[in-house]
DNA sequence: TATGAATGAGGATTCATTCAT
DNA sequence: AATGAATGAATCCTCATTCAT
């Protein structure tokens, strides 16, 4: 398992990392996540033969099928492919899921889980550094997570556009909606320890930082997405400078 | 046809305005840009049967084509499909192109001939004006452009993540060529007029416009990218509020 | 299944009848036909599925498919044809074996394991008699097997002139060297033993012998290919007379 | 145009080679030929059109069509392929010849009369030589031939064992038919000359060495026909050196 | 006479899903 | 619980032939 957008992280640290200053904000956009969530409950399950399944074979089937749908999207992923991938019988695959669909979410559901997990700990370090030092350490963070588990963040490109994915909209916006919790908290904070002047529209803000984070992981993950800067797939130190040079323009233009 | 990143804007400006400056640079990517064209220009061609058609059925031929490929992307876009959608016999389309590649190229080739043609005069009127709001009508450009022709800008998102689609890289290089073409003069004049601070990186500046205008344009055509700002699809003059504090933030942050 | 070359006797004659004399030359194409098996063992097996099916059903469909490649070859024989006469559903040939070819590949096999077993007892019954006599039963042999197994015949016939046949080189090498293996130590055996000629080319005689009792059956299978004895079809007393016949003027040999 | 079969040759010699001491046979062949002849007659002709081209033209179309029958048989063959490699309509072929079958029955005529042509003077040359000299001949003639001109052979090859080629029966009954007329002369007038001995089967001699001249051009055109002898594309040396084995296993008879 | 667009059946192969064992 | 054979519609593409221009 190989990558994963900046989204993904901010989601998993919005999982603990709430402030209560922003509740009345959170109060409306969980609604929406809520029903959504209500609405998936129910088709997100595998079925109980697979939770009966050991530890190991369900590990593997899970890390094929993420394999399978990062590498062709939702349509194209081949549930014979996955099945003789894992030499299992066709037939078991469906003793486990009621049909592609509902795999395909329990895939992305899992996907989402360890994302936050993982990512528990670097929100923990951050926490009391000055914004501009958050936000180089997010993206770096986020390069560092989508090079460890790149199928999971090729997952995240392929349904972000493809059509027919089963939800899509409910799960681009589950990740669009945590990105949010994530910074703009991130620049509220930035504006009170008064990091970031006061004159600015945080929706604003938030919405391109988002935009500028996700395309550079885009651009270190695929070839030709950035044609000057040279990011695709470059080393450590460049990466450390470029984003070092990124949160400077930041600061130079944002700070007040 | 419904929609067009301002990616393929750029492109298109930029197939007249390069500024003598740039001249070096323009060498080292031209030849890359060439050579991509010379490989393809082969093989982009419709066969003679096609353009010996009435201009009327070449037209509806494309436009069924451009929703089949906006919709399902490339391996999933269907010749059946498509076939039955013009009500002509599955051989027909055989006689007009040697195979779904050859298609989807031409398809593609079309689009990107389209923009060209109706942004030059955008590009004219911006010229002498300063950079900022050469920025915010560039913007403004792309969304009117993109409302008015969504299946090219459907296209383009469909193959930037989809794997397998022919000539992937290329294609997409193209684009970021083309809209690095256009931002960097732009940038550059704006820093010789003084309107930009000089002590900031014109490349990464150029990025992070890029990937911030691009993603304007996705959350103003799909559902549940932006979930704050209440982009998607919004009225004209929400747009224009938008792209205002948009331009905002960006002066303050980046001019002198 | 109708008919087999006099190359497939032969072929199964030698898997036992390797005179230790011959056992340098053996070496030798030993090698080339170790080789070529060893590139083929992995494409010619069936899927397990096929093997599963009950012993009927195998025989049902390798008889069909054996028919309907004699009858047209490999690039003309059709799959659609070959499930139809089956009354199997179309996705089930592909149950069985992966595609086209390798179905094509199990069923040439087949054919020869057959050819090996039913020549067998063939073999040990002329092993002691005179060259020539040897060479009358040979002949004989293969007629008789080639009317009880047409097909297989057939689609020997078929692959070797046939181009794209995948293989077709290993498959028809592996006929003739078993021919040659066959023959050659024949021969020499009748060499030592004084029933030969000293002072002939051993290996032109096989080649001589190979082509006359190769075309010998085509004459009796295929109508017009002999214009004047009448093989074509002939009764049993009078292929042993035309048989009697080669062999003596074999013996005799043409000058006065 | 590469290769052509001894029976190829053989038919030519035989247009005018007929001894009349053979008159009786030949009334009873030559009414099969003739009625075969009667028969095809009427479909084999072009079409007016086609004569009315230009030599030129003429010559091409024979070319390309021969070629691709050559390569592909009869049923494989592709019109659509034969037009676009003659860059010529599709329809203008269908002017020229009523269909497939006839264009193919004009191609394989046009070979036979070509074959007629080149070789008279062969023929011509052998007449007073000694029996076992003008096989050697015929057969260097023969490989001669059919290097130079490897498609007709080809062709030949193709239809020996396709199915489902027009008159394919009548095809090879014309060839075998008149490899007989040429080799019975010949070998009838060996004997009379007393240069082959009087006690063998005429018939069985004359089908034994056509057997065996087809296979050896055979085996110097295709791979692994021969296994042993080293004949495929050898040097014009070891070809004639190989035939002289030949014709003098064939004098010497193989009994001790 | 020449053109070449139109046809639609046919080719091999893949697919998600079902269901009897 | 696990199996894997069966399904048949769907995929892209090729073909010989026709016919209006």
């Amino acid at each position: 398992m190989k990558g994963l957008i900046l989204s993904f992280i901010s989601w998993a640290f919005s999982i603990l990392q709430v402030p209560p200053i922003w509740k009345q904000l959170d109060k409306g956009l969980s609604r929406i996540y809520y029903d959504h969530l209500v609405t998936m409950e129910l088709k997100i399950g595998a079925k109980k033969t697979f939770l009966n399944l050991s530890p190991d074979k369900q590990r593997r089937i899970i890390e094929v099928a993420i394999d399978e749908f990062s590498q062709k999207g939702y349509q194209q992923a081949s549930i014979n492919k996955i099945v003789s991938r894992l030499g299992i019988a066709k037939g078991s695959i469906y003793q486990y899921f009621n049909n592609k669909r509902e795999l395909f979410l329990y895939i992305f559901n899992y996907a989402v889980k360890m994302v936050g997990k993982t990512l528990k700990q670097v929100k923990k370090e951050s926490e009391n550094q000055p914004v501009f030092e958050r936000l180089r350490q997010s993206l770096l963070a986020g390069i560092t997570f989508t090079k460890n588990h790149p199928n999971i963040y090729q997952t995240y490109l392929k349904i972000l556009f493809e059509s027919d994915v089963p939800f899509k909209n409910e799960l681009i916006q589950s990740i669009r909606f945590f990105s949010l919790k994530y910074l703009m908290p991130l620049l509220k904070t930035g504006m009170e320890r008064g990091e970031i002047r006061k004159d600015l529209d945080i929706n604003m803000m938030a919405f391109m930082l988002d935009a500028m984070m996700d395309r550079f992981l885009q651009a270190y993950h695929l070839p030709f997405i950035d044609s000057h800067l040279g990011i695709f797939q470059c080393s450590q130190e460049e990466v450390e400078r470029l984003v070092n040079v990124w949160v400077d323009t930041l600061k130079r233009g944002l700070s007040a």
